[in-house]
This record gives structure tokens, sequence and C-alpha cells, in this order.
DNA sequence: TATGAATGAGGGTTCATTCAT
DNA sequence: CATGAATGAACCCTCATTCAT
């Protein structure tokens, strides 16, 4: 009933006999990362959540109050991740056509080495976003892309090398569109169409297929 | 816990007296794919299939073997429901360039009438496909859309319509892509982004700009 | 949970269309009695029965009742076979010596021919006897091996071949005694010995040591 | 469908407030034997053991996993319950006529004393000691038995007050027969031969009998 | 902070039995 | 006589959560 799990998670940390509850929380939610994303909400299980991060059952309820708590924390963590590394792209300053193909391979590269992203984000969608509407921090994570993909096509029109009129918000939507199904779907999709999309090699042809589609799109 | 249910499925059969197997089984089959769609695989409850069909709980298990049993009698339905509506578009034999903009119509709109089928395939694909790879039906399914689109691109090229050196499977997974994550993350996006990607204007504004993405692609 | 079944029952009968009450009733029973040997009572399925027998579930509450009633049954005739089986042995008119060491042969040959005998005999000895004492039939079955045995101590006695003094019914319980409990028992006095108990060889020499122990305690 | 249980367990434990895991443990396992005693394995309900032991259902799935596991528990446990009590005989220092007199009596006395052994027995054999096989703890307490009968043996032949050529695991198994046999099926035989067999006058005579057939065969 | 033990509400599944044809 | 479909009561087991130390 259960998906598999794929690794794994860190080593069971030092006996005891330490007090570290910053340490304790982050390993705590270190396993509970790996057990959502194997499991989703419903599947994950609180008392294996314990025994993959060594911490007693006990401490999860201290730290977070209850499963969904922690759930909470680990798809604020992930956006948070997700945010930092686009923040450090530094895109806004760079040529336009540069900064858009750098964005789209982010994009991609970030869907591969980040499945737990993918499977947090639909596991949050198969229950309508509903804890991630309680989240305060997330409001505060704006992401920042929209506004940067908004200067970029505005600089890219100016310069002549990107058409007038695209939707930032459906470029964006495209380019996330284009890698995540792919990803997240490739179990499915390599089932139906009798070809393991998992490859390194398909990988790679995707991500090229993705740039040409969206630089292609964004011509003028 | 778990996900709302969004609406109630068909009226619970008539009390009894009459006895159809095609139908129960139909019956069952219909309640369990509102649950196992509002609630995923482990959420859903083998009780709530049972009373939202009117049919005994013993019934599920009698003509399925299992929860597994169901939710895989209920994959295979959708599957086998989109493929049959792809085949009646009868593409083939239409101007290419026509029955692409319908394709990537019909993708749009069916994901749309279909949520059903896009929580069901995350739900599948968070199980890796465990399930879907058991399944003889879906071998039988083949996607004859592959060959449909290799043929309208092939034709395209000829008639100077479209580029040369699409991928067809390629191609496909862009139209399902653009439309897929829109609808299937729409909650978080909605989230995120602080607007209601789910509003009718919204929900056009994508199609048109689906086609575009797609049509533009594949100009020469 | 459940002993696994030795063999596999009496082929399923002829599809259908032939209508014979005596035949059907008999493949019931003999379908059951391997259920209730291999699963005792509780562990039994009726469900079973009726596909080992080839026979519609409902069948076997046509002619029987209910479950209990298969099973009295199935108590009611492993005693007729027993009893009809020392019957054809005409012991009483022959030598002493003799018609004792063959009854104690033919007893222990018995237990390694009917295990369904031992089986049934200890699930219905944990229900305390408590079908057998509702049994009408069982009560016209009085063994006729303690009158037998009678006979053959007193003349035995005579002929100065036997002691005397020997209770008949204490006999007859040691003869059982000694072949009941290797052979019902050999699984775990097996594993306890750690020797397979059940080897032919093993078999011939408990048989032999029986009749040794037996006629021992005869002689004068 | 069950057989009465006997008689009521220990005591519901006081109520909670201490914590006392191995009193817990065995409160547990002293309410399984009688269930497990009075209506085998499948008979048994886990409910029923948790009602009779004042302890929650699920701390029996905490303390030995499964229903199985509880069952291997009770059976190590008399196994281990009836060994050393053989030990605590010791037996091998003294006479041999005198020593093997009261093993016969100590076996007889057990069996009347502990009718959940031969219950036990009797359903683990039902179930072709496939629990048994799984134990590790039941190679250990290999009966020290046969050695001691062994010597017995020796000593007696050299005495000259038993036979030679006597096997120490049949004469373990007769004596074992004799009165397993007899307690073990007494209602299906009290049943068959119309007298109760379970009076102490009863099992008082069967006692001396069974010694005097042992010893009877054992004489030189 | 940390831990092992304990809890109660269900969850999936099985079973003997009966109904409608 | 015979059959497939239907029923409801339990049964084993699991899970998130809390208590006592």
């Amino acid at each position: 009933m259960d998906a598999p799990s794929p690794s794994k998670a860190s080593p069971p940390r030092r006996p005891s006999g330490e007090r570290d509850p910053e340490r304790t929380r982050a390993t705590i939610l270190a396993a509970a990362m790996e057990e959502f994303t194997a499991h989703g909400l419903n599947g994950a299980r609180v008392d294996e959540i314990a025994k993959r991060s060594g911490v007693n059952k006990r401490m999860i309820y201290y730290y977070f109050g209850d499963k969904s708590g922690v759930y909470l924390a680990v798809l604020e963590e992930i956006y948070a991740d997700i945010r930092n590394a686009e923040i450090r792209l530094h895109l806004a300053d760079r040529d336009p056509v540069d900064a858009m193909r750098e964005l789209v391979a982010f994009t991609w590269n970030y869907f591969i080495e980040h499945p737990e992203f993918l499977s947090l984000l639909g596991t949050e969608n198969l229950h309508r976003a509903r804890h991630l509407k309680t989240s305060k921090k997330i409001r505060e994570l704006h992401s920042p892309l929209v506004g940067i993909i908004t200067i970029l096509l505005e600089r890219g029109v100016k310069a002549k090398v990107f058409r007038e009129g695209v939707d930032p918000v459906q470029l964006y939507i495209d380019i996330a569109s284009l890698g995540f199904f792919y990803m997240s779907n490739r179990f499915t999709l390599s089932t139906i169409f009798g070809r393991d999309l998992g490859r390194p090699e398909a990988l790679g042809e995707r991500g090229s297929h993705i740039e040409e589609v969206v630089l292609g799109y964004l011509r003028p």
C-alpha cells in the first residue's frame, strides 16, 4: 500500500547524552521529508519518522505539535530552499536571453535534484493546499521570479530579442510545467510509453527540448 | 487529515431487490473514483466507498478482491476513458494545423472536466506506478495517439506548415504538461501567487496560451 | 494461520447437468473431511469446501444445515468407517495371541493410513466432544472391540498365554494410545527430538515396539 | 463454534497508574494461554485475550507483534515449564526403578494438572508444528530427559532390574502416550464408552495402570 | 529534554449465512 | 436441485496521540 522508500535517511544520530534542540529538530525534519516524500501525508507514519531520525516519538510532538505540524514545517522548508536557490542566481543583471536560458536550466535541474519538491507539491495539491494556506512563512516567501521575469522580458523586448505581450506568470508556469509533469509523472509515462524516461540521456534530451520550446516561444 | 470530498457521488442505488452485477460493479467503481480522487490511495476509506455507493462493503471485496484491486480498476477506467475520447476525435484525416489545435484544446478541456484524472495520476506517480505496472489492460490501451501525432507531424512538414525534427513523444508530453501542471497544482500556485487560477477567465486564458506555445513551437 | 492441505481432494465433479443428490452429498463430505482435517473446525472454510467439491456453497447448507452440520456428518463418517473396518477383522474366533497381535497391527496401520481420523479426533476433543455428544448415530456405533477384547482375554487366560486381571478398556486405550500420540504429535516430537518420526522405517519400528509393549504386558 | 472457557483467568490487573512491562507481558501471556487452550489458534480471539488480561489490545501487538507471536510465546512457555519441572526431579542420582516410577507418575500428574499443555500440543500438531519450528528457544530446551532415561536404563541393566535393548526415545514416547491420549481424548472416549473417564478414581486407576505397563515392559 | 509504555478509535478484510432467480 | 449475488457481524491489526517517569 505504501510507496517504497528510495533511500535510507541520514544515519541515526548519536545515542543520546547530547542535548541539542536545534539539531534534534533538524534531524526530525530531514526524516520527515523523506517519509512524506515517499508516502504522502496519509501514507507517512509518525513511527517511521521517529525511527529514521533516531529520535523518540514523543519529541516529534514536542517540537511540532502533531503530524500536520511536521508536514507543514517540511513544506515551508522546501519552499524556502527553492526560493533561496532562485535568489542566488542573480539573473536580473544579465543578458536577457542568457538569463532566460539559465532560468530554464536551473528549474529543470532543480526538479531533477529535488524529487522531494515534486512529490510534496503533488501531495499538498491533493489536499488542495489546505496546509500551505495556513502558513504565515509562505506569504513572506513570495517568489521573486515573476518580478525578475518581468524585468527580463522588458529588457528583451527593448533589445528586440523577445516578442511583445508575454505574460510573465504564464511564462513562469510554462517553464515549471514542462519539467514538472515529465519528472513527476515519469513513472506512469514510462509505463504507458514502454520506455524509461528517467535515464540520464532522456533527462538531458528533455532539458534541451524544454529550452527550445520556451526560447522558441519568446522569439519575436 | 483528509481533503474534503468535492461533490457527492451518484445517488445511492435503489435499496435492493434488483440483482444487477454489472450495475453494482459500476456503482462501486464510480464511488471509488470519487474517493480515491479526493483522498488518494492511503487516504481513501473502503467504508466510505461502500457508503457512497450504497453497496454492502463486502461486495467491494467480492468484485475487486481488495482495496488495491478497486484502485487499479479505477486507474484502468480513467485511462480507457481518455484514450477512447481521443480516438473519437478522428484527428488523422484532418488538416494538420486544425487537428493539432483541436488536440491541444481537447487535452486542456479534458483536464478541466476530469479533475479525477489529474488527481489519480498524481496519486499513482506517488506510488511510482506500482499498480499500473501490474495492469495487463494498460498495455493494450497503448495510446495510438503517438502514432497519430507522428502522422500529423509528417503531413504538416510536407505541407510546410510544421517545422522538421519534432519528436512526437516530447510534443505529446508538452501538450499534457502545460495543462496538467496548471490544473493539478492550481491550489498551491493560487496560494503562492495570491490569485485564484481556477476562475473561468483564467482557465480560458491559459487554454489560449497553451495553444500559442505549442503551435508557435511547431511553426517552421 | 492455517495448516497446509496435504493433498488435493477428489477432482471437481462434472460441470452440471447431472442431478445426483447422493453423489453431491458424498462429494461435499469428502471435501469437508479434507478441510476439517487440515484446519480444524474453526480454521475450516465453507467457501473452501465448496470450491474443493466443485459444488455451489448453497448446496452445503441445503444438505447439512450449517457448518457444524457438515462437521458432525464428517465425524460420524470417520467413526462408522473405523468401526466397519474393525468388524471386518473377525478376531473373536482366532487364536488369542494371534488375534491380539493383529488387533495391535490393525490399529497402528489404521492410524497411519487415516490421518484424518487422528486430526478430527483431536479437533473434537478440543471442543470437548460437544458435537459428538449430540449425535444419535454414534450411540449405535458402540465399538465392538471391547467385547472382543474381553473374549480374547478370557480365552487367553484359560490357555495360560495371558495374565489375569487385565481390564479390557484400559488395554484398548493402551493400544490406541501408543499409536495415536506418536502419529498425532509426530510434528512437535520430530521438532523437539530433532529427527523425522514420520519416515517409513521409523513407523515400522514404532509398530514393532507397540506390539512388544502390549504383548509383553499381557504375558502371564 | 467455540469450546467454552473452563475457568476465568487471573483477575484483571489493577486499573493502571502502575507501569510494569514485565508484569504486563506476563498477564497477557497468562490470558493468552487460557484462550488458546480453550479455543485453539484459529478459535482464539485477540479481543478476548485483551479483555481477560485487562490490558489494552494494542499492548498485545506492542509486546508480541501479532496473534501468532503471542501463540508462539505461549508454546515456548509451556515447553519451558514442563522441562524445568522435569529437571527439578533430579532423577539421575536415584535408584533406577524408583526414578522410573517417579518419572511415570510425574508425567501422568503433570498432564492432569496441566490440561493447557495437552490442548496446546494438539493445536500445534494440527498446524504441523509450523510455529514451533520457527522457535529458537525450543532448540535450547532440548529435553535432557532422553539423556536421563538413557542413564537410568543403563544403570538398571547393570543392576539387573531392567531388560536390555530398550530405546529411550520409544520409552519416553510410551510414557507420554499412555497418559496423553487418555487425558486429551477423554471427551470423545467418555462419549463412546458411555462413562466418565475424568472422574478422580478413574484417573487414579489409569495412573496405576500406566505404571504397571511401563515397569512391566522394563522388567528383564 | 527525553523515553518506553499505554490508549482508543478506526481501517482493511474475512466469514458464515441468506436471498433472489 | 442448483446458482451467483448480497449481507452484517466480527476479526486482526494499525495509527496518531498521550501518560508516567
